[in-house]
DNA sequence: GGAAATGTTTACCG
DNA sequence: CCGGTAAACATTTC
């Protein structure tokens, strides 16, 4: 599940697990784990945290080890599942008579964990893994500096879907929420960032936020069984999308009909009405 | 059978 | 370097 809100949803039930000690662990397919450290390096620790910046995840322990995990497409983790159906690596927990096995259950095998070392010579350094310091600030974070990220965006000629699907910039929204803040900030998708005004694209984050805190209270968006949390349940977002996926439905400002156009192999949906493209 | 699916990275061309 | 586009990854579902 994930975007900002699914892979949220996931934390939350991780977090659960903190606490546990790895008895065990083991990658199951050649593709998922992406290091060279391996699993079983964390065997014996105990987890102390589960993070997350933008989609990206991380635990941390009292090894000198990150796993940092994304979800790519398909990802999920489950814990004591019924019937995982993909199942891409494995740990055995225990938290004192307690076990647990955690899955990682993987479809199309987009996802992937990786085992990297703390870097123990710097703090700032190891507060987060290297791996995601190259992802921007998602704007749920305390730090997050929304001045920063307008004036990245005003910097660019692109079309302001792309650049809100660039993680580097502001991270966490996917083509779901890009569609749906778009939408609720009468934003078209195609409109050159440069030609928006600051007041606009501060307008565009907030609804991001707004759309996808939401979102999150609802458990996240589910379209089926593959988007679940730990306990594979799945989040009612949906009954909420206003654009997404919404093409031939009246548009629920005006009632004009919700068009969808391709971009670089993915669709946008959004009002031709409310949604007027920029021209320079 | 074809198309599409909530992601990221890389490549190519201009 | 930037922008636009496509492809690659792999599997299942509609």
């Amino acid at each position: 599940m994930p975007e900002l809100p699914e892979v949220e949803t996931v934390r939350l039930g991780l977090s659960q697990l903190v606490g546990n000690r790895i008895l065990h662990a083991q990658d199951l397919h050649p593709r998922t784990l992406r290091s060279d450290l391996k699993l079983n390096v964390l065997s014996g620790a105990k987890i102390k945290s589960v993070n997350r910046k933008g989609k990206f995840l991380w635990f941390t322990f009292d090894y000198p080890f990150y796993l940092v995990a994304h979800l790519g497409m398909s990802g999920r983790f489950l814990v004591d599942p019924d019937g995982a159906k993909h199942n891409r690596a494995e740990f055995r927990l225990r938290k004192g008579r307690s076990e647990k096995t955690l899955i990682f259950d993987d479809q199309r095998t987009f996802g992937w964990l990786k085992v990297e070392p703390l870097n123990t010579n710097s703090e700032i350094i190891s507060a987060q893994p290297a791996t995601v310091a190259h992802i921007g600030i998602d704007p749920f974070a305390e730090n997050f500096d929304s001045k920063k990220a307008i004036a990245q965006y005003q910097a660019r000629k692109a079309g302001i879907k792309s650049l809100l699907l660039n993680q580097e910039i502001m991270s966490g929204v996917g083509n779901i929420y890009a569609d749906e803040a778009l939408w609720l900030a009468n934003i078209h998708p195609n409109s050159p960032a440069n030609l928006l005004s600051h007041n606009e694209l501060k307008n565009l984050i907030s609804c991001a936020k707004k759309v996808m805190k939401k979102s999150l209270q609802k458990g996240g968006t589910s379209f089926d069984a593959l988007y679940v949390d730990v306990n594979g349940e799945s989040g009612f977002f949906e009954l909420s999308l206003n654009a997404y996926a919404q093409d031939g439905k009246p548009c629920k400002k005006c009632g004009s009909l919700i068009t969808a156009i391709k971009f670089g192999g993915r669709h946008s949906h959004f009002c031709p009405n409310c949604q007027k493209i920029k021209k320079g």
